[in-house]
DNA sequence: TGATACATGTACCGATCTGTTCACCTTTTC
DNA sequence: GAAAAGGTGAACAGATCGGTACATGTATCA
């Protein structure tokens, strides 16, 4: 199989993990949806868990660029970016396949300290932090880490809500409060 | 069995899912770990699914009733109530047991929008954000429903960071962000 | 054309999954 | 004390789990 092949196998396995979770989803079905036969998904990956943890850096990779793009895309300021990522998520909310963070639901799912799965998706919540905190830095924020970790927080918590609740409205709500913490900011 | 050993079984049950996850969790390791056997499990819930809800609705009840008597114990005026509930949240993520909201993570594995278990996990939020609602009227806040949406979203977003970090610290940032939405509120 | 390398489908392994059957053993009740 | 009720372990069913063995392509290189 070649690069080009692995990477393919990933990125089509991803949706699989994400809608159904990852217990949930069994290695046949991965098979037969990719259209990678087991023997040669085997081949390049050991484990199910190594499999998961090269879904996960995708994810981790085109999510972070995907946002940290569009934040950019929709407002030049850093303080403007940072309070059009609650736009953003709102957009992300009204899409069909939206199905939650899949970090929060790896790491509900693995959910041993130690284990590997579960430290990738913290990693993938501490780099999103160093970005707001880069951007509040650069916003001349008074607290720029406080002020990234409560944002981390409101988009955490609207993402959780708005999965449980199939509705859009925690992205606004969240927002709000962003502009309450950002008030001096521009 | 009587109604007594059905509430023990969905008892010793709970923190077998809690701990380990829905879907990790099968039926023989409950029979096993609750002392009772398969055959009479199976005689008062007809499908694993029916057992999970059961202990859904003992976690709902026991933490509602927990969070609920403790923010009164510890405040005596509705907005102190509020504001407590973090430092409620903080203790409870210093707790060796604390793995995140049950609800969260059974919503997690239990995704598709018309399960059972879905709704009962988002019928848990509902019915906090309603409690924390009533108190935010009796506090007199200028928009007690946004005010509960906004503590609501901290909360999860705290327990949630909480969960995947394995600190403490999101239920004081988020305590932050709340004296601040209730900074009018004496 | 013949040898090498790799991807394939299929069948299989042992373990585990949800759920059932059944022969026993207590306990309660009349 | 016998019948009824309800609980037990253990074995089982049929399906699926993660993972492997193997024989069959098929493409590349000499």
């Amino acid at each position: 199989m070649s690069q080009n092949k692995r990477a393919e196998l990933v990125e089509n396995a991803l949706p699989l993990f994400y809608r159904n979770g990852f217990h949930a989803t069994g290695m046949d079905l991965v098979a037969k949806e990719t259209g990678v036969s087991k023997t040669s998904i085997y081949k390049h990956f050991r484990t199910k868990e190594e499999l998961i943890l090269a879904v996960l850096r995708l994810r981790d990779e085109s999510f972070r660029n995907w946002l940290c793009r569009k934040m950019e895309e929709m407002a030049d300021t850093p303080a403007g970016q940072l309070l059009v990522m609650f736009d953003i998520l709102e957009q992300w909310f009204l899409e069909d396949s939206f199905r939650g963070c899949m970090f929060i639901k790896a790491s509900a799912e693995f959910q041993d300290q130690g284990d590997a799965i579960n430290l990738h998706a913290f990693e993938h919540k501490r780099l999103l932090e160093e970005h707001f905190r880069t951007l509040a830095e650069q916003a001349n924020a008074s607290n720029p880490s406080q002020l990234a970790r409560e944002l981390l927080l409101l988009k955490e918590g609207a993402i959780v809500l708005a999965a449980m609740s199939h509705t859009t409205a925690p992205a606004k709500q969240a927002k709000q409060v962003a502009q309450i913490l950002m008030a001096d900011l521009a």
